[in-house]
DNA sequence: ATTATTAAGTGTAATTTTAACACTTGTAAA
DNA sequence: TTTACAAGTGTTAAAATTACACTTAATAAT
């Protein structure tokens, strides 16, 4: 037996997602000129609507993919945006997802047609609807990981020295960290491990390459 | 000029609300026997449909109302929970709340028709779809709470001693804690202020009360 | 071959925070 | 006046955090 609530306040549910990355000069994120009406041409959070048979992860995954054609990327839900009034053009609701990218080593272009760009995190442009908020809390949630699950931080290559692991710190918390102090924490945290082989790309005695474990 | 979105993906959205109480004996969370097929008669998160012209908040916050008559719940949105057939009877997802109630010093009362029992939080019962998961994820929430930020702990009366504020704190992270070592704690933290006034009812020599400020 | 250059790598001391621990006090009841 | 009982309080040790500057390894230039 099949029962069926009873309701006519079906609603479109849509997810937004805050795409961070990280090229060892600063913290960025990712923006899309917005393809549809209303506000069409403005910047615009990388969304999508929830299809009625995948769950929020999936469809905030579907909407990386057709952004970025990356399958993995690192993802973790925020909060639900319900204002009534929140988009002029119908009613929605929008799940925020964070998505962490990393800029560098991976093999993968932008699909050209949505006009994606990305901005330094401190001069990104105002967006449509609520997605100020969103990024907002999005990056308040990217400095609590930092503290307390830095390993969550995919924004790195798989090999990275100390100091791009020290620099996204800095990028992340908007301060200055002490190079002493920031290599024996991240040590005694047991979060990484030194490989034998040396990056020698950004000076002459080279700087070891680290791995998460 | 009015545009609609294109789309048969409408669904419906749910709140589900976790709704911890305290009452210095322990930490309790209030649970109803579901009145709607399917799954009728099983234990329950107290929850609603989400209506078309109404926030995530709002809707979360008159569901409260109907089942307790309180206007001013304490709520913080949680995760939307959306696989895709949690609730057999139709695809639904469903955004919980968390909602913190002090249990002794208000006048009201349940409404009698939902069938509403407090439970110890270590001694509930299995619960339908994902509400369990919902239940654990909130006191995760809650636990962290204690930590950073006491003073949303609204699960006390507006005057309280800070042998129930410890008891509280005992409970939510489910350890003993240093009478001493919990007063110094609290008092550098500048979070509550120490009244003239005693509570005298728990000893003949009477213990400070507290208000936050 | 020697020297210069450059970023990487490293340790110690002071301060702050946390954790462990037990006796004294104030009041009501006997 | 004494007893009983929970409330209230301080010190010391350990751990974590912060501030701070010289040495090292390798390449490039002479």
């Amino acid at each position: 037996m099949i029962y069926k609530y009873d309701s006519e306040d079906k609603l479109i549910v849509a997810v937004d997602c805050i795409i961070f990355g990280f090229d060892n000069e600063g913290l960025k994120i990712l923006l899309v000129k917005r393809a549809i009406k209303p506000e069409i041409g403005k910047w615009s959070l990388m969304g999508g609507f929830l299809k009625k048979d995948e769950t929020l992860t999936a469809s905030a995954k579907r909407v990386l993919k057709t952004l970025t054609g990356l399958e993995n990327i690192y993802l973790e839900q925020l909060e639900a945006y319900s204002e009534v009034n929140r988009d002029p053009a119908e009613r929605t609701i929008s799940v925020a997802f964070s998505a962490l990218l990393n800029m560098v080593d991976q093999k993968w272009e932008l699909e050209k047609s949505f006009e994606a760009k990305w901005f330094p995190i401190n001069a990104f442009p105002v967006l449509i609807f609520d997605h100020n908020m969103m990024v907002e809390r999005a990056l308040k949630r990217l400095r609590y990981k930092a503290q307390t699950q830095p390993q969550e931080l995919k924004l790195l290559p798989k090999k990275f020295t100390m100091l791009q692991l020290r620099t996204l710190f800095e990028a992340i918390l908007d301060t200055k960290l002490d190079k002493r102090n920031f290599t024996t924490k991240i040590n005694t945290m047991n979060i990484v491990k030194r490989l034998d082989e040396k990056d020698m790309s950004s000076s002459k005695k080279g700087s070891y390459l680290y791995e998460f474990l």
